[in-house]
DNA sequence: CAGGCAACTTATCAGCGTTAAGTTGCATGA
DNA sequence: TCATGCAACTTAACGCTGATAAGTTGCCTG
């Protein structure tokens, strides 16, 4: 959305076709700079991004990487997009769009359930988005399931303010539990994760609660079924009247 | 956490005092590369960066600017530190440190939401830091809040799955939403903000709920208060029995 | 007074994002 | 049919980055 003024380099006046008779393709010669495959669109460069990404993390994309799996110079890149930062931003949103909107049909509960979980898998699926989201969060596809998400609320009966907290709690939910799930996950050294391990087993005394709960044993839940009981918790939140505080 | 094996480079036996006597000050001549201020501790390091980070945001943060700052050359930072990533994982942890943790003579239920609003408050006191965050997650300032998050939790009753749940729930959710708020208001261009109302505002077919819930509105409610009845809509959560789905 | 070693500096590297200035080939209008 | 123009590139070069290797310095110890 940061580089949308320009919408997509021109290119879409690819119009007027074939001049004069007899012009086949096989006298015209075979250009000398062999015109590439598709000629380089800011879509094909976001999925080249999104892969890149994919394969080697945040620090694996570098333009003139990008550029190589394109087949074109670095330099190229900047006649589709004004910044890396941009292509970041695009990418992020590109993955959004892999989150499946739910069949509005079904209850609303379940549109909450489906959606989140669909969310927070997109984005294990692809660890280095969250740590990049905040960014935009402004990309049309954000947004629409932002729209969706709200708008089943608002069927489960919520409005006004409750409508505005339960929105927040839920996405910020998403975005977080996504967030450290996946940096955890990703901690190229399973050492960082027995390191804390050893420096809680070195200090019990200080952490009693935490070692008690075996909070961070690894298979004791699986994040998918607590990200889930999450949800539940939320959902299950009385809707109105003051809550009990302390 | 990441870079502890090596305890702070020793530094610590400064210990040997005066050789012979009559060494005074003023005989001893001033060293030609004069000894500087304190001689530069891992501690002095993370101090100056965080403060570099505060005032330029992460991408002002460059070894070579913070040493600078510290009066040394760039690579004398390598002595004290491995690699900059280091030093933004204890920059981090450092910023947790001033997250008070409360009293905990108080209620479970004030204390969590103290710890939580605090937690919120630091971290959108150093807007860098929420994107940072998941690298260490494992410093011992970190693991102390978490600890006496999951205490005051279990003061309030929660144990098994329940405690797990809501534990990652409330840390998870002050992540979230540290990141995106602080995303948010750094967005330095205020126009990426209007752009995406503007986004809005000319497809409102298309965002028919966020369009009539003020989703985007700036002071509709303010943030402070939409986070704090969030805490309330988790605390709020029964803790027993199957949660109503469907 | 010799040696050692902590704590630096100097020199240098490859790689980064980005800009400016060419180059090329197709589509066009006269 | 050819000159013109412009989209879509390439070549060249900039200053900055994180990091390593090899000096240099000056205090502390024996």
């Amino acid at each position: 959305m940061n580089a949308s003024e320009l919408g997509e380099p021109p290119g879409g006046g690819r119009a007027g076709r074939r001049g004069g008779a007899g012009d086949t393709v096989w006298l015209r010669q075979e250009p000398s700079r062999p015109r590439r495959t598709p000629p380089l669109t800011r879509e094909r460069i976001v999925q080249a991004a999104v892969a890149l990404l994919d394969e080697q993390g945040t620090e694996g994309l570098t333009v003139r990487r990008l550029a190589q799996r394109l087949g074109v110079t670095s330099t190229a890149l900047y006649w589709h997009v004004k910044t890396k930062d941009d292509v970041l931003d695009l990418a992020v949103d590109h993955v959004f769009d892999e989150v499946e909107i739910p069949d509005a049909g079904a209850g609303w509960r379940d549109n909450v359930y489906e959606l989140t979980a669909r969310w927070r898998a997109v984005m294990l699926r692809h660890p280095w988005a969250p740590s990049l989201i905040g960014r935009p969060m402004l990309g049309p596809n954000v947004l629409a399931r932002t729209e969706f998400l709200q708008s089943a609320l608002v069927r489960g009966g919520l409005t006004g303010v409750h409508l505005a907290v339960v929105t927040r709690l839920l996405a910020n939910y998403v975005i977080g539990a996504a967030l450290t799930e996946a940096t955890w996950r990703q901690a190229a050294d399973p050492e960082a994760r027995t390191a804390a391990r050893q420096h809680i087993a070195a200090n019990p005394a200080a952490y009693p609660t935490l070692v008690a709960s075996g909070h961070l044993d690894d298979g004791r839940w699986s994040d998918d079924d607590l990200f889930e009981r999450g949800v539940d918790a939320i959902l299950a939140t009385p809707q109105k009247g003051q809550p009990a505080r302390s």
